[in-house]
RNA sequence: CGGGAUGUAGCGCAGCUUGGUAGCGCACUUCGUUCGGGACGAAGGGGCCGCAGGUUCGAAUCCUGUCAUCCCGACCA
């Protein structure tokens, strides 16, 4: 391809509502553009390196046995509403686009596809003998995001591979999951990406066991806990460690202090000499449930330990055997709005009376209560007396007519010691999600009653996984791993031109043939190359290449005469004078050997 | 949705306080010189000042409304 049939447009400065460097140096290469928030073009840069990423999925999906199809985005309502996932994708906070079609018909334009590709299992998978199979897309999904950001990184129409597997067994969708984390690495190895796999939280798609890869990276969104030798590694979301110690209460009869306007730990803690471990705050909170009904709920946590809301909510999931649509704390105005006399918040202590509920107008009668077991774990304790400014000195879990349950509820943190390998310490990274594997088991099989005859001759709802890769979103994690001041340095596998060769003078005779025979050889080669033939200075061609970050650079310029070329390799800068044969070569090995 | 910010040429910005009909750099076109790290000179082209109302003799500028975009939180590949 030559530069100057290339479309290339590439922006000296940077586009101000580009905040992280991917995003910045995508749009100054010229890779995209954006159409509306959340929305982008990709353009012929960026689809050659969507291209190749595609290209390798698919690789190692049909290593692992996979089938590609292509499944419709367009969906009718009536699939989710078999799944039970209409309401909560379209309602309110819900992700998924939906309209009316003329015949007023409700549609959704697909953030994933377990209903459609269920619905098919369920029809076409109907003896055991078919199994396993594992079906797999590449193709744009819609997500009508609450907050897009970053160019591709959370966009609302973004290229997803989707992979979903059937089985006649839990083991042998064991398995399958198993080589899919095999494929999942290889893919990444091979695009050039250092990433983490970690232990997720299973969130809203549900089922058994789920883990994460991260690309790590600063600009990432997803904080990620790991211990120095990498063998354990978890989102914050699931991850789970061994809190310090906390400091033990003095000795001491049991009391009542004045706690006047001390609302927060940190305040009650200064004003009584107290340290943060020695007392248990109480969060008052209420979860809305996807039946619509409303529950109060009290979390208890050791003072110097803050809530985790996913393991929060996931405790509501299986206390009440429904999901969690909304959970925030209790204020004045919704106590108000329910017709309730107000709380004393800040001196909230964990045996707050369920009476404190009656005549709610929409709320549950009575409280929900957990407690962390590092709270639970201490012996003596100060905590609020359910009194305005009121606090107890001394307090014992004994002492609480209502006794909380037990439940991990709090976030680990970087410092914290490693559960599964005490001798270790908990370090933070911020992670970018490119890929996601669950195993589902069989939650959607029964819903959408997708089931097949299994050896016995029973009817059986079949096993279930899903594997996700974003692949506009890796592209574009691979720029914030791979580039520096001077631009993308695209990794090889995945760069949308493997050489460019720049003539530095056009002008010259000897520098324009001279190129033109190595871009043809190259060409002849199968090698992906660029020529830059435009009219410019060298330092114009200089910038543009280091920009869109073409891995390796053959410039032809004064040496040409001698039959010299410059070889320069763009991630190191290393460069290299030599003969132009040498340097073909040269090129030629490194893409190969990759 | 809550909080913050910004909308002026393809990109980056100034002008707004104190109203008088729009400017700078880059990019683009033409000519000349230059030619290995975003050249120089000369001459050009390009703007419903986000949109709609209002105030005023007169609005990019003041007022009201509205829309869009970006950033911080809940969502996720």
């Amino acid at each position: 391809m030559r530069v100057s049939r290339l479309m290339l447009v590439t922006l000296r400065d940077v586009p101000a509502d580009a905040e992280i460097a991917s995003h910045q140096l995508l749009l100054r290469g010229g890779f995209i553009r954006r159409v509306g928030s959340g929305i982008y073009a990709y353009l012929p840069l960026m689809w050659r390196v969507l291209q190749r990423i595609n290209a390798i999925v698919r690789e190692e999906m049909n290593a692992v046995g996979a089938l590609e199809t292509l499944l419709p985005q367009l969906q009718p309502a009536e699939l989710w509403q078999r799944s039970g996932r209409w309401q909560g994708y379209t309602a309110g906070e819900g992700i998924m686009f939906h309209l009316d079609d003329r015949q007023g018909r409700q549609l959704g334009l697909g953030p994933t596809h377990e209903e459609v590709i269920t619905a098919l299992a369920g029809e076409l998978l109907r003896s055991y003998r078919q199994l396993p199979v594992t079906l797999y897309q590449i193709q744009s999904k819609f997500r009508d995001e609450i907050r897009p950001r970053f160019g591709l990184m959370r966009g609302r129409e973004f290229i997803m591979k989707d992979a979903y597997s059937f089985h006649a067994d839990a083991s042998d969708l064991q398995a399958c999951y198993g080589a899919m984390d095999g494929a999942y690495r290889r893919i990444f190895d091979r695009c050039g990406l250092q990433t983490v796999a970690v232990e997720a939280d299973s969130g809203a798609i549900g089922g058994a066991a789920s883990q994460e890869f991260m690309v790590t990276a600063e600009a990432g969104e997803d904080l990620i806990l790991m211990n120095e030798s990498g063998s354990y590694a978890a989102n914050l979301e699931k991850a789970v460690s061994i809190a310090p110690d906390a400091i033990p209460l003095p000795e001491g009869d049991s009391r009542s202090i004045n706690t006047p306007g001390q609302h927060t730990i940190e305040a009650l803690c200064s004003a009584q000499q107290l340290e943060p471990s020695q007392v248990v705050k109480v969060l008052a909170l209420i979860a809305r449930m996807d039946s619509g009904s409303e529950r109060p709920v009290l979390a208890c946590l050791r003072g110097d330990q803050e809530l985790n809301e996913v393991k929060l909510i996931n405790a509501l999931t299986a206390a009440l055997g429904e999901g969690v649509l909304d959970l925030g704390a209790v204020t004045a105005e919704q106590l108000e709005r329910q017709g309730l006399q107000p709380w004393p918040f800040g001196a909230l202590g964990p045996d707050l009376e369920d009476s404190r509920l009656v005549g709610a107008r929409t709320w549950a009668p009575t409280f929900l209560r957990f407690a962390d077991p590092t709270a639970l774990a201490l012996d003596r304790f100060v905590c609020g007396a359910n009194t305005p400014d009121q606090h107890r000195w001394g307090w014992r879990w004994r002492d609480c007519q209502v006794p909380p349950q037990a439940v991990d509820l709090r976030n680990a943190r970087a410092g914290d010691r490693c559960q599964s390998d005490p001798e270790q310490t908990l370090v933070a990274r911020r992670g970018i999600e490119v890929g996601h594997i669950f195993q589902l088991g069989q939650k959607y099989s029964l819903a959408m009653d997708a089931s097949f005859t299994n050896a016995d001759g029973g009817q059986e709802a079949l096993w279930m996984g899903c594997y996700g890769i974003g692949v506009s979103r890796l592209a574009q994690a691979a720029v914030e791993q791979h580039h520096d001041d001077a631009g993308i340095c695209w990794p090889l596998a995945i760069a949308p031109f493997q050489v460019i060769v720049v003539v530095a003078n056009l002008q010259d005779a000897t520098q324009r043939s001279l190129g033109e025979d190595l871009y043809a050889r190259l060409m002849d080669q199968g090698v992906d190359a660029l020529l830059d033939d435009r009219q410019e200075r060298a330092g114009v061609k200089f910038k543009d290449a280091d920009l869109i970050g073409i891995p390796w650079r053959i410039v032809v310029g004064r040496a040409a005469a001698d039959g010299q070329v410059e070889l320069v390799e763009r991630a190191t800068r290393q460069a290299d004078v030599l003969p132009g044969d040498a340097a073909l070569e040269r090129v030629l090995a490194a893409i190969a050997a990759a």
